[in-house]
DNA sequence: ATTATCTATAGATCTATAGATAATGC
DNA sequence: ATTATCTATAGATCTATAGATAATGC
């Protein structure tokens, strides 16, 4: 049966990141709680140890799934905080590699598809829109927190422009990947991708 | 109990009408049959007289929340059309009036808010990319005409530059009304809709 | 006679709980 | 003794169907 507090830790931890994943797959109402627990190789009468509720876990699984993107979103970030006195041609080249690859990689067909491991921000916003204080709170946190990131990425005089900047391409990043996995045109999808990604380079160089 | 083809097809419509209002305040999943129905003002028994399945009326209901959107587009297309011959700077000044009355009134409040009139390529986008092919094909063809009247109202030399411009900005708004309505700080949701409507008038302008 | 709707219910599924079982950890 | 998990089940809800009822329309 295993029983120890190690264990139930990682029972907990693995029935968590297994509903981020199934979350972002299937959207939060797509699946139910016997089959989540079967999925993390437990039966659905352990599961109200671990959560007082189905909610409880469906806020904890947003916060799960945001933080995802919270790790890539902090690597960037520090990697701008390591640039000390560099000359300011150097970090204006080094600020647009660092926007290309996030553009690039945030419109990829890799981040289309592979929803499991995809940006929250993006695949759940629907059903955080519709969901908890707790989990709304989580979201609002991580879009404070890829905002910061692009206003530091986004070349513009005042602080005001880069923020207004920032807003603008961040809805057209979640924007683009919502439109690219819903129509059933993959041409369109591809398209839609690629064109957001080249006015977004344009617009922020 | 009211028997007629006519009421029939009545009763038909206004099941598939709120259907779409709910299914875009609550999520596809938000709502069942029997609840649906008893909001219509009939018993659930009845509703497999009218669909083959559950699954079916989604289809309807998605493509019946689309054509709300589909109205409004097609009115500025025709507006568009009546531009016989008049200056280019009339043109340009007609052109740029509508795309702020469209940019304005997408990134309103408003918008954010009725989310059972809303615009379903924002509030379906999630349960349409996991939904059926008809749904996705109602979706395509929305993303499409949204696409086209976008095309027109925007200004660049070449064609190839004003779809992608078009595509970018379609991706704005719907980015930018799906984060207005998952972040639980008000004032975060207004900037987000203001700097994405100050943003594309100046890029498009 | 046909048919649009209603009442009643079958069968599946979902959240949540109760009590049993088999480990852990003082 | 405590507790993490399991088996079993209650109670609610959901999709779908069967048969009855009361209108329509030839």
């Amino acid at each position: 049966m295993g029983h120890s507090q190690k264990e139930k830790a990682e029972n907990h931890e693995r029935v968590v990141r297994l509903a981020a994943a199934l979350f972002r797959e299937t959207g939060v109402d797509g699946i139910g709680v016997a089959d989540l627990m079967k999925q993390a190789g437990l039966t659905h009468g352990g599961f109200y140890r671990h959560f007082g509720s189905r909610e409880d876990l469906v806020a904890e699984a947003v916060e799960a799934a945001l933080a995802d993107g919270s790790q890539a979103a902090r690597a960037m970030l520090e990697s701008l905080e390591s640039t000390g006195k560099e000359d300011p041609k150097t970090a204006v080249k080094r600020r647009q590699a660092l926007l290309g690859l996030l553009v690039d990689g945030y419109l990829s067909a890799a981040h289309r598809d592979n929803l499991a491991s995809s940006c929250a921000v993006t695949t759940m916003a629907g059903d955080v829109a519709r969901g908890s204080a707790r989990a709304r709170e989580a979201y609002t946190r991580q879009v404070g927190m890829y905002l910061e990131l692009l206003v530091r990425l986004i070349e513009a005089e005042r602080h005001k422009a880069r923020r207004a900047k920032a807003i603008a391409a961040l809805s057209t990043l979640v924007g683009a990947v919502s439109l690219a996995r819903a129509v059933s045109d993959p041409a369109l999808s591809g398209e839609i991708l690629k064109s957001a990604a080249d006015e977004l380079k344009a617009q922020l160089a």
